[in-house]
DNA sequence: TTGAAAGCGCTAACAG
DNA sequence: CTGTTAGCGCTTTCAA
């Protein structure tokens, strides 16, 4: 097809090379451009001249090898596509591009039912030096493996074993959405939630609704278990779950959901009903997406591309053996209040 | 900090460790593990035992370093925390995971108001065998220098010279859209397009105005520039743009949003404003993004992750020298009729 | 400050 | 069908 293949792959200049054209050894140039001390000045500028006019570029492979390193790193994510996942690499993939790593991602998906297990002894295997894991409950025994191998670990969300790690306090994410429905005045506060995972350990889900419920506790409200509803962290899971809601005898008057994107369909949905919103009902998410601010959404701000930068950083400092002492660092958030909450109507008491 | 970097780097069987196991040479380990022809089946299965005894794993480095393939692709995104650049990435992610190849990602970054230049020096020299480019024109020195090196580079969205390619007809785009609106009776059809781009040569708001253009003639409607306006591709931007044009002395009756998510940011203003869509005012998008399901916006479909898989396919294909034939395919688009687009109201001529 | 040489762990002729 | 051996291109002692 295409006439890529029919130019030899353009044999490139190698170390002797440089070293032939420069008079000196092999040893020297290695040394020279890798701006080790005891090289003569003159020397070395000599062989960064020749090594530009040969336009030469040591080959990764055989650093590699000879080195032991990869100067690469693993993003291990549950998924690509998503808002999260995807703010994450921005944040890695920035950190990377300017440390001098590649990054490599990995995306766990699920077979017959079942994650995809990390044996190490695939993907990883001598391929990267160290690995992120964003919001993966790791096996203990698949950490061990990755670490008996050499490789770095930190982790973006749960705090794993050992392991440096950043992530938000979900349950005071929670708590703190709960709290200001509760401020406004409401007193039956719906929550969406998810339950679908099944396979990739998320706790997140679980530790919102901790939140919500101590904040519920807190304030003497009573928990109703039929205002727990599942939203699957999509919008059109929201959608149901809003529906689901709103069949009940007694509706909520407010609605946490633990995702934007559950609280957007909630809200499209409230839309096609009728309902006002925040006259009606109030509602509030968590993330801040870019729809939330477009969409008015009051949600609990969360800075993930941040998260991803952090750790990044960390690893790359691991790597290069510059030891640091964080072991793991809650980043903070924030209430962001915006137009769907607002005080409860006004029940007119007859 | 963390014990991590405690225990030693774990020294790793290699093959001189299976073949003395397995009492041969080290090439017929080689042979037998890689399933190479001319290995008596007994030794095989002999060698494959011991390997799996000692957890032996070919070092990737060693491999590459000797054969000259890094079996690795990367994938040139201008961003990576978009909605479509992610789609894509997980469409190649899952394409590689299956064929054996490492995924390294790069963004395109743009420093000091110019797109950081991809001299193939930097990250790309020797650390993968091909590469897949997601609409970014890339300099035609830059594609030269990149095929020279020997990478096999394949491209979505413009149609690199050369290389094998997929996207969509964005002009068909444009028209698809401007006659659905036309078809319903519009005639003052308003663009919000995206301007913004000078980095990376984005030609795919250019297409699709022109599409909307070509319908327009082709219905007799006369164009009118203050209908033209840009949306940054951003929620903001649309919103912005929706005010624009809701400014004009005489507005229009239809916008045909050259993004789901600018499309996005008109519908939320004009809910704020209260214009009845599709009653006051029709809108269609492109992309067909979750959120358009969700938010019943009318858009042009297309699947932006088979576009990654696909030429993630024809990648990995050419690199294994199973030749094929595609020059360029044209994915096929929809659209996706839904409740934001209806005939225009009818207007009382007194 | 520099050079020689021994690997790093694997693949790929080339013999046998 | 199997073994020997020469690299792949770089880093890194160890001497000089």
């Amino acid at each position: 097809m295409t006439q890529q293949r029919s130019s030899p792959p353009a044999s490139r200049a190698t170390i002797e090379d440089v070293a032939a054209a420069a008079n000196v050894s092999v040893a020297t140039v290695s040394r020279a451009l890798r701006g080790l001390p005891n090289v003569a000045a003159s020397t070395r500028s000599r062989v960064v001249e020749v090594a530009g006019q040969l336009n030469y570029q040591a080959d990764p492979a055989a650093r590699r090898l000879a080195t032991g390193r990869s100067h690469a790193i693993a993003v291990l994510v549950p998924f690509v596509n998503t808002w999260y996942c995807a703010e994450v690499m921005a944040g890695v993939e920035a950190v990377c591009a300017e440390a001098g790593y590649d990054m490599v991602v990995i995306a766990l998906r699920a077979e017959n039912g079942d994650r995809r297990p990390i044996d190490g002894t695939e993907a990883l295997h001598r391929r990267v030096d160290g690995i992120v894991v964003v919001d993966v409950a790791l096996e203990p025994a698949e950490l061990d493996e990755m670490i008996s191998r050499g490789l770095s670990v930190v982790s973006i969300g749960p705090p794993l074993p050992g392991c440096a790690s950043t992530g938000i306090d979900d349950v005071a994410v929670g708590r703190m959405a709960t709290e200001h429905l509760l401020g406004l005045g409401h007193h039956r506060i719906a929550l969406i939630g998810d339950t679908t995972d099944t396979v990739f350990g998320f706790m997140v889900p679980t530790m919102r609704q901790q939140g919500y419920e101590a904040a519920l506790n807190a304030a003497g409200v009573e928990l109703d278990d039929e205002l727990i509803v599942d939203g699957s962290f999509t919008v059109q899971g929201g959608a149901e779950a809003f529906d689901q809601l709103m069949a009940l005898d007694d509706p909520p008057t407010a609605i946490f959901a633990i995702g934007d994107i559950m609280a957007l369909g909630a809200m499209q949905r409230a839309r096609e009903l009728g309902i006002d919103i925040p006259g009606d009902l109030s509602i509030v998410g968590v993330d801040d997406q870019p729809v939330a601010e477009v969409l008015g959404l009051t949600t609990v701000h969360q800075d993930v591309a941040e998260h991803g930068a952090r750790v990044a950083r960390w690893l790359v400092d691991l790597l290069r053996d510059d030891d640091h002492s964080v072991e793991r660092f809650i980043a903070p958030i924030t209430l962001v209040e915006r137009t769907t909450t607002a005080a409860p109507a006004t029940v007119v008491v007859g």
